[in-house]
DNA sequence: TCCTTTATAGCACAAACGTGCTATCATCTC
DNA sequence: GAGATGATAGCACGTTTGTGCTATAAAGGA
C-alpha cells in the first residue's frame, strides 16, 4: 500500500517546482506529472482535477507555516518576543521560505479568479490576520505597549507590514534581505512599545 | 489616420476588463480582442506578440498612477500633508484604482517568471520605493520627525505598509476598506512625527 | 485618378491543454 | 491460489492558444 498523503505531498511540491521554475500556466497535469517522475493518469488517481492539485499545493504552503508556528516554545518570552518569533517564522527569512512565499502568490493571483483558491487564500490570510491580532492585544494588555493604541487600527497596519514585507523579499531579495525584514519588523513592534 | 496610441490604450482596457472577468489566463488575443470588439488580426496590428500586449497593459497602470501623483499641487503642504496626498494617489481607495490594483496583482504574478513584465513590475516598485524615500525623507529633514529615525529602515516599512495595504484592500475589501486604508496610512505617518 | 500605406479581417497550423477512458501491473484479502 | 482493490500508464477527443500568413477595405499623397 502506497501512502497516499505522501504521494500527494510529492506531487503537490513537483508542482511548487515548476511554478518557480517556469511560471503558474505551466503547472499543467502533464508538466507536474512530468517534473514528478509519475504519468498522467497516476497524477489523476490522486487528484481529480488540476483545481484539486493546485488546492492542495496552495494548501501545503499554509499548513506548513501554520506548523512552524505552533512548533514555537514561547512559554518563557514576553509578548514582544513572542510576536517576534511568530511573525518571523511567516516571512520569508530564508531561501526555502522564500520560495513557499513565491508559490503563495503566484496561486494567489489565480484565486482571483478560482473560486476554490480563493476560499483557500481567505482562510490563511485570515490566520495570518488573528496572528497580527493576538500579537498587538498581547502587547496592549501586557503594559509595554504605547498607551492609546487603537488596536483594530495597529493591527490592520501590522499586517500590512507582514505582507508588504513578504511580497517585497519574493519580488526584490536583494533590497529586502534577510536583515532587512527582520529589521524592519523588529523597529515595527518598537514603535508600539513604550521603551525602545 | 487612426490614432494608434489611443486604440492601443483602448486594447489594453479591454485586457484588463478581461483579466478582472477572467482572470489573466483568459486573457488571450482572441478574448482581448472580441472584448475590445476587434479581430484578431486587428490586434495583431498593434501589438506583435501577446507579451507585447500585456506590457503595454501593465505599463498603463503605473503610468496612470505617476500621472495622478504627478498632477498634484504638494505647493501649499507640508511633508506630512504631501505624503499622504501623494501616497493616496497610489494607494486602491476607490472603485476605479482597485481594479487597477488588481490587474497589477494579476499582472504581478506574471511577471515572476517573464523577463519583459519583471522588468516593468521593477520599474514601477523602484518608483514607489523612491516616493517613500522621498516622504521619509522630507520628514526628517523638515524637523518634525521623531528624532534619530533610520532613513533607510523607515522607508522600507512605509514602503512595507503601502505594499501590503494595497494587497488587502483588493483581496479583502471588506476588511480593508477605503476607510480603513486611509485611517492605517494616517495613523503610520503620524507616527513618523513628533506631534501626534 | 492612381498608387502606396494603413487598418481591419480572418484562415491555418502546430502545439498544449484538461479530462474521460481503458489497460496493465502490483498488492492485499480471504 | 483466486479475486478484489489500488497504482501506474497512456491514448484520444475536443478546445483553446499564439502566431504566421494572406486578403480586403479605407485613407492619403502624387
Amino acid at each position: 500500500m502506497v501512502d497516499a498523503d505522501a504521494r500527494r505531498t510529492e506531487l503537490a511540491e513537483a508542482a511548487w517546482r515548476v511554478i518557480l521554475r517556469d511560471g503558474l500556466e505551466r503547472a499543467s497535469v502533464r508538466n507536474v506529472a512530468r517534473e514528478a517522475g509519475l504519468s498522467m493518469g497516476s497524477l489523476r488517481h490522486y487528484f481529480g482535477s488540476q483545481t484539486e492539485l493546485l488546492a492542495f499545493a496552495m494548501g501545503l504552503v499554509t499548513e506548513r507555516a501554520r506548523r512552524r508556528v505552533r512548533a514555537l516554545d514561547l512559554a518563557s518570552c514576553g509578548p514582544r518576543q513572542a510576536a517576534e518569533s511568530m511573525l518571523s517564522e511567516v516571512l520569508p527569512l530564508d531561501a526555502e521560505r522564500r520560495a513557499e512565499a513565491e508559490v503563495w502568490l503566484a496561486l494567489t493571483g489565480k484565486a482571483l479568479v478560482d473560486p476554490i483558491l480563493r476560499a483557500l487564500r481567505d482562510e490563511a490570510y485570515d490566520g495570518l490576520r488573528e496572528l497580527c491580532e493576538r500579537s498587538v492585544r498581547a502587547l496592549v494588555e501586557s503594559d509595554g505597549a504605547v498607551p492609546g493604541l487603537d488596536v483594530d487600527l495597529e493591527t490592520e497596519r501590522l499586517y500590512a507590514v507582514i505582507d508588504g514585507l513578504t511580497v517585497h523579499a519574493v519580488i526584490r531579495p536583494d533590497l529586502a534581505s534577510t536583515e532587512t525584514v527582520k529589521a524592519v519588523l523588529a523597529r515595527h513592534l518598537a514603535g508600539l512599545c513604550r521603551r525602545a
